[in-house]
RNA sequence: GGACGGGUGGGUGAGUGGCUAAAACCAGCAGACUGUAAAUCUGCCGCUCCUUGCGGGCUACGGAGGUUCGAAUCCUCCCCCGUCCA
C-alpha cells in the first residue's frame, strides 16, 4: 500500500485571499491549484468572478475554471465528477492538489459525495414552473406535501427552488426525496484531507471587499460585460445572476442607465452579504485550521505552511 | 411677505382618535441549505426587567402646550424642509 495521497483545502469568504495563499503554498509544497468555485467554472466571466490573472499564477497550474459556456447550467454533480478526475491526475503526477473553496456546497459534494439521485430535468422543471405561475408558489408546496410529506416539512413554503428540486426527485424516481437521502453516498476516499480556513475580522473583510469591487471596475469589468453581450450571451444566461454581472448588463443595455456611482455600492453590499452566507456555511465545516487574517498576509502564509507541511 | 404640501423607528415610507412599539420594503445581525448554491430560503430587529409569557415597565411619530377616558392621528403656537405666488 503506497502512502496515502494528500489534499490541501483552503476555504474562506470572498476576498479573504485564498488564491494568493494557494499559489504561495503551491510554490513551496509542489502543488497545483484546483478551484472550487461555482462561478469561475464559466468561460469569459473573468474579472467579476475573481479569476486569478495568469501573471499572478506564478507558473502554478490552475484547474477547474472555464469548464462551461455561459449558456450551460453547471451543477454540483458536474463539479464533483470533474474534481475527482483532476485530483487523481494531479496526485498521479506526484503533485499536491490545493483546493481553493468559495462554494461550500461543491466542497461538500466532493468530500462527502452526493446522494445517488437523478440530475435536473428541465422538462419537469418547466412544467412545475408553469403550474407555479398559474396557481401560486404555495401550490407547489402542496404538491410536495402529497408526494413527500417528510421532505415538505423541512422546506419553507416559499422556497420554490428547493421545493422544485424535491418534487423533481419524486417524479423521476417515484419515491420521496427525503427517503432517498443519505443512501449510497460515497465520499472522497484515498486522500488525507487537511483544511485551512481564512477568517479575517469582519470589518477588515468588508473593507477589503469594497476595495476589491472598485479594483474590478478599474480592471475593465464593464468592458468585459459589454463584450459578453456583443458576443451574444443571452440576458438570462446563468452567469448573469452572479454578483454584479446582472447590474452591469442592465447598465449597458438601458437607454437611461443609472450612474455607476450608484451601482458600485450596491454590488459591494451584495458581495458583503454573500460573504456572510459563506461564513455561515464554513463555520459548520469540521476540522478546519482557522487563521484569523488574509491569505496575502505573509505571516499567515508562514502559519499555513507550518500546518500544511507534511509531518515527519 | 403670502399659498399650499410635508416633518414617523438606521434609511425609504404606510398609517388620520383606541385593534399601534407603529404596515411594507431596504440596511443590519443570526441561521438553514445534497444537482441554479455569487442561488434560494428562515428568524430577530426601540430600551429594559423577570417567574421568558400571545408577560411587566419605560421611551418613541420635529418642539412646546392643549382637547380627550384614550393622540403619530384633533386644536394652538413655534422650529425646520419642499413647491408655487409675490
Amino acid at each position: 500500500m503506497s502512502a496515502e495521497r494528500r489534499l490541501l483545502v483552503i476555504l474562506g469568504p470572498t476576498a479573504s485571499g485564498k488564491s494568493t495563499l494557494a499559489v504561495e503554498l503551491a510554490l513551496k509544497l509542489g502543488g497545483e491549484v484546483v478551484c472550487c468555485d461555482s462561478t469561475q467554472i464559466y468561460r469569459h466571466f473573468d474579472i467579476g468572478t475573481g479569476k486569478l490573472p495568469v501573471a499572478e499564477q506564478k507558473g502554478i497550474p490552475h484547474h477547474l475554471t472555464d469548464l462551461a459556456e455561459p449558456e450551460d447550467v453547471f451543477t454540483a454533480g458536474d463539479y464533483r465528477r470533474h474534481a475527482l478526475q483532476a485530483l487523481g491526475d494531479i496526485s498521479a503526477r506526484g503533485k499536491l492538489p490545493i483546493l481553493t473553496v468559495g462554494t461550500g456546497l461543491y466542497l461538500r459534494a466532493l468530500l462527502e459525495g452526493l446522494d445517488d439521485l437523478p440530475g435536473r430535468s428541465e422538462a419537469v422543471r418547466e412544467r412545475l414552473r408553469q403550474r407555479a405561475a398559474a396557481r401560486g408558489a404555495e401550490y407547489l408546496h402542496r404538491i410536495l406535501v402529497k408526494c413527500d410529506p417528510a421532505g415538505a416539512a423541512q422546506i419553507a413554503l416559499r422556497d420554490t427552488q428547493k421545493i422544485i428540486r424535491a418534487i423533481e426527485v419524486c417524479f423521476l424516481t417515484g419515491k420521496p426525496a427525503s427517503e432517498l437521502r443519505g443512501r449510497n453516498r460515497t465520499g472522497l476516499t484515498g486522500f488525507h484531507v487537511l483544511k485551512i480556513g481564512l477568517m479575517p475580522p469582519r470589518e477588515q473583510l468588508y473593507a477589503q471587499i469594497d476595495r476589491r469591487v472598485e479594483t474590478m471596475f478599474q480592471s475593465g469589468w464593464v468592458e468585459e460585460v459589454r463584450g459578453l453581450t456583443h458576443r451574444g450571451v443571452p440576458p438570462n444566461a446563468k452567469p448573469f445572476t452572479f454578483l454584479g454581472y446582472g447590474q452591469i448588463r442592465e447598465h449597458i443595455a438601458s437607454p437611461a442607465p443609472r450612474p455607476l456611482d450608484a451601482i458600485v455600492p450596491e454590488i459591494q453590499q451584495a458581495t458583503r452579504q454573500y460573504a456572510k452566507r459563506q461564513i455561515t456555511w464554513f463555520r459548520r465545516e469540521a476540522e478546519v485550521h482557522w487563521l484569523a487574517s488574509f491569505g496575502h498576509d505573509v505571516k499567515i502564509q508562514r502559519e499555513a505552511l507550518e500546518i500544511a507541511r507534511p509531518q515527519g
